[in-house]
DNA sequence: ATAAACCTTAATGTTTACTCTAAGTCAATA
DNA sequence: TATTGACTTAGAGTAAACATTAAGGTTTAT
């Protein structure tokens, strides 16, 4: 037996479109058939597609996951290699929430800019008002 | 007189064409020319180039940057409108750190788990290299 | 048994954000 | 004056990561 397309697309919350797509881009390169060649995935493949998801999310291309399955299909002796892959992508992806931190401080200084601005602006306004209110008085 | 394009590249770090681009776009949508038709950039589009930065930094896309631009040239008026933007920007930048935040965790599991993988197998291959260091003996 | 609901492949289309090319203009320098 | 080099435009090309479509095969429920 094993899980279709659909079930495994609402697990892992990947299209089946998605899911033959990266079939096809060769980061899933085990899933079985059935003899109509229909995809039945294993509890392995989950796992796989489990990690697979895990680098996606932090921004790793489909092309490096592909070199990083390439790898894994090679065997124990590129574990190492595998291994400090998964380091430096690690260590770019807290180079990139630092950035992300740093440039979002940035945007907090606009913010508060803005805000004065906005705040300048709602004050002369209120001004303008006052013979609009005795007005409607 | 003010900058050319290229001074203008050198400082805030987008090449030409990007600068060009960006124009097109309609997120600099004040940059004067000569009666020729070469830019000349000033001060304060220096400044409006670093907010431009800023937010497309922070991931926001050209699209957004310039719906945020066409409302700053109508005037004070959407002063709020364009802080309630910025503050939503940057609630959708934090959730995004912590989301990866959280996936690097996950990353992070790999690792070890593949580490730990690693140094089974590094032990397994010292003892079958064991024999081969008697044979050189 | 036949339609609905699912699966398959191959190939083309979409979006975003550039990136480059071609063909030309203009200013300054040898 | 000739040519070098920086600038201009419009438009085409590129890369990544899907998304959609066409054309058809399979399974299952009624």
């Amino acid at each position: 037996m094993g899980y279709s397309v659909k079930t495994v697309s609402e697990q892992v919350n990947l299209s089946p479109h998605v899911l033959r797509y990266y079939e096809k881009e060769g980061l899933l390169p085990q899933i079985k058939r059935t003899k109509s060649g229909i995809r039945q995935y294993s509890d392995s493949d989950l796992d796989w597609i489990g990690l697979i998801c895990c680098l996606k999310n932090t921004g790793m291309s489909i092309r490096q996951i592909r070199d990083f399955v390439t790898l894994s299909q090679q065997g124990p002796e590129t574990l190492r290699t595998r291994c400090e892959m998964l380091q430096k992508h690690k260590c770019d992806v807290q180079r990139n929430i630092e950035e992300m931190n740093r440039h979002l401080e940035k945007v907090t200084h606009k913010i508060e800019y803005f805000t004065r601005q906005y705040e300048a602006y709602a004050e002369s306004e209120q001004e303008t008002q006052k013979p609009a209110d005795a007005l409607v008085k």
